[in-house]
DNA sequence: CCGGGTAGTGTTAGCGCTCACATATCGCAC
DNA sequence: GTGCGATATGTGAGCGCTAACACTACCCGG
C-alpha cells in the first residue's frame, strides 16, 4: 500500500534534465527544446509517473477540483446537471468535488461550502434554489471563485438559471392557443426560485392573456403530490387545462385523473416541465417544457473559469431559455 | 483573490502554542490538556483558519477524498447510488469526487481512474455494471483501495452488488404464484452484469417451477426500448405476465399495451425493478422490485474505509438482497 | 570581438502540514 | 527530596511541487 509512486525529480534523473524542466514540459512552458521534452516525455511515460495534484494544489493555492454543492441529487434536474457540469469541467481539465446536502439551510449550505474551502477547490457552483441559501452565501469569504445554479434572481451573486418564467409563460400559453380559457396550475414549492419562476410565468402570461390567475395548487415536485392535487382537479368540471411544475407532478396528475375517468388530453389539456426521458410514454405522452441542462453547465463552468483565471468576481448572470416540446397531452377544451 | 487564509503557525502563535500542538488538537491527538485544546479550538474560531487539504495529503500520501467512477448518473439508480456514497462517505469525513464516463470502455474508465490517482484520492469506487470494465481494473496499481459496485462477480476484485439474481427470482415467483403458467422478461442489455443477474434470476424461476422459459426481449434500460418491446408483447394474447428490467422500461410496456387496449392487471401483469419515486403513480402502480442503495452505499465505503485503514486488499464481496414492493399491476391471469 | 538580448536550463526557497524525535513538566512512590 | 514513568509540548525535516531568479549558451548588431 505504501509504495508511492515515482515523483518529478524520478522522471528528471531519468531524463538527465532538472525536475524543473520536468515541470515546464508538463505545464506546456513554452521555452524547452523539443528534443528535451521528448526525452521528458518518455521518462514520463516509462515510469508511469503521475504528477501529484495535491503539491501542486499546495503550493499554487488552487487544485484542479471544482466543488459543487446540490440537494437531492436523485431528482432528474439535478442529477443531470451535476452530470453536465461534471463532464464540463473535466473537459477543461477540472475534477468536481459533490457536496451533497440534506437540507438547504445556511448551516448545511455553509458547511458544504467549508468542507469545499477546505480541500481549496478552484472553485465552487452551488446549485442553490432556494431563499435561504442565498444568505449563506453572501457570507462567504469574497476571493473565492462562485457560480450560482437556480439561485436568487435579486442577490448579487453571478448565476446562471434556467428561465422559469418564459419556459412557464410558453407552456401557458400553449394551452391557451389550444382555445383554454383559463389555465390551472399545480406548482413546486414557492420558496424555490424555479418554483416560483414558474408560478410568476403562469400568472404572466394569463394575465397578458386578460384572465384572472384561479387559485394556485402547491406541490413539492413529487409524483404524490401531483396525485393529491390531481384529485382536487379531477372533481371540479370546469377544470379544463393544467400546467405542472414538472414532469413527476404532470405523472401524479395524470394518474389522478386516469382514476376519475378524466381523458387527457379530451377532457382535459397537460403540460409538464423538464421533459424526463419518461415524458414521452406517460399516457398520454406529455407536453412539456425542456431546459437545457447541458447549456446551464457549459455557462456555469465557463463563468466559474472567467473568475478563476481573472480573479474578477463581476455579478455575472446568464439565462437559458427552455424549449417547449409539444406531444399528446394537449388538444383544444371540449365543447360544452 | 490572493489573500490565503491563515496557516496553521497563524493559530499557534495566537493559542501561544506550538504548530504541532495545533495539528494535534485538529487531529484529536490524545496528550493535549484541555486547557490547551479549548484556548487552540478558540483561535481556530477567532481566525477562521481552515486547514489545508492539499498539504496534509502531500504529507500523507492520501487525501480526504473518495473517487467515484460513474457512467450516466443521469439514470435513476446510479444518481441514487452515487448520492448515497456522498452521504455515507461525508459522514466519514469524507468528499466524493465523481469522474463520469461516457463509455464503459478500457480506455474511458482507466482515464478517469487515472485522475482520481492523481488527486491523490484515498480511494476508489467503481460503479463499473460492464465487462469491459472489469478488464481495465485488474491492470490497475494493486496498492489503491478499490471497491467495485455491481461489476463483474467472476472477477478477484472487492465488489458490493445488489443480488440481481435473487430479486428478479422474487419477481417471477410473485408472478407465478398470482397463477400465471409462465412470465416474459423485457431484458435491459445483456452486457450489464445487473441485466444479465435479472436475466438468470427470472430463468432459474421459471426453471425452478418446472416452465420453459418463453423468448427474451432485450430492452436497453430506457422507457422507449420498452415501449418497442411492449408493441410486440400486446400482440400476443397468450401474454399474461411480465417482468421488465427496470421500471423504465415497465413504463413503455404499459403505455404499448394500453394503446393496444391491454388492461393491466386484468389481462397482462407487469413487475418492474428500481422503484424509481414515481412507480407508485404509474398507471396501474406498479410492482416492482427496490434495491436498498443506501445500503449499498454503507456496504461499499465501509469496505474502501477498511482497506484504507488496514491497508490489506482482500477481495471481499456484499451482497444486498433488494424487497419486493407489492402494488396494483399484478393480479391472477384472466380466465380464458 | 564585445555588449546585450533571448532561448534553454539549473538552483533555491518555500507552500502548510504531519511524523519522528527531543525536551519539558507533572505526579507519585520511595 | 530524588527518581522515574507518563503526560504534555516543542523542534526539525521533508512530502512534491512551482515561482523566482541565476546561470549558461548562443546569436546579433555595431
Amino acid at each position: 500500500m505504501a509504495v508511492h509512486g515515482p515523483a518529478m525529480t524520478d522522471v528528471a534523473r531519468l531524463a538527465g534534465v532538472s525536475h524543473q524542466t520536468v515541470s515546464r514540459v508538463l505545464n506546456g512552458h513554452p521555452n524547452v527544446r523539443e528534443q528535451t521534452r521528448l526525452r521528458v516525455r518518455a521518462a514520463i511515460a516509462e515510469l508511469g509517473y503521475r504528477p501529484n495534484g495535491a503539491a501542486r494544489a499546495l503550493v499554487t493555492g488552487r487544485s484542479q477540483v471544482i466543488g459543487v454543492v446540490a440537494q437531492n441529487t436523485t431528482l432528474y434536474g439535478p442529477a443531470s446537471l451535476l452530470a453536465a457540469l461534471e463532464q464540463t469541467a473535466a473537459e477543461e481539465g477540472f475534477a468536481v468535488s459533490v457536496g451533497s446536502v440534506r437540507d438547504l439551510d445556511h448551516r448545511s449550505i455553509s458547511a458544504a461550502v467549508e468542507r469545499h474551502l477546505s480541500h481549496r477547490v478552484a472553485g465552487i457552483v452551488v446549485i442553490a434554489p432556494v431563499e435561504s441559501a442565498g444568505e449563506a452565501l453572501e457570507r462567504l469569504p469574497k476571493d473565492v471563485p462562485l457560480v450560482t445554479v437556480d439561485g436568487d434572481p435579486r442577490r448579487p451573486v453571478p448565476l446562471v438559471t434556467v428561465d422559469q418564467v418564459a419556459g412557464a409563460r410558453a407552456a401557458t400559453q400553449h394551452l391557451l392557443d389550444a382555445g383554454h380559457r383559463t389555465v390551472w396550475h399545480v406548482s413546486g414549492p414557492s420558496d424555490w426560485f424555479d418554483g416560483a419562476g414558474r408560478i410568476e410565468g403562469w400568472r404572466d402570461a394569463l394575465l397578458a392573456a386578460g384572465v384572472e390567475p384561479p387559485p394556485l395548487l402547491q406541490g413539492d415536485w413529487s409524483a404524490a403530490s401531483g396525485y393529491r392535487c390531481g384529485q382536487m382537479l379531477a372533481r371540479m368540471p370546469e377544470v379544463t387545462a393544467v400546467f405542472t411544475a414538472n414532469d413527476h407532478l404532470a405523472l401524479g396528475v395524470l394518474r389522478a385523473l386516469h382514476e376519475f375517468g378524466r381523458r387527457v388530453p379530451d377532457e382535459i389539456s397537460l403540460v409538464g416541465f423538464d421533459d424526463v426521458p419518461e415524458a414521452a410514454y406517460f399516457i398520454p405522452p406529455l407536453t412539456t417544457v425542456r431546459p437545457d441542462f447541458d447549456a446551464v453547465a457549459r455557462a456555469s463552468i465557463h463563468m466559474l473559469l472567467s473568475q478563476i483565471e481573472s480573479g474578477t468576481g463581476e455579478a455575472l448572470r446568464q439565462t437559458i431559455a427552455p424549449t417547449l416540446v409539444a406531444r399528446d397531452s394537449v388538444a383544444a377544451p371540449p365543447r360544452r
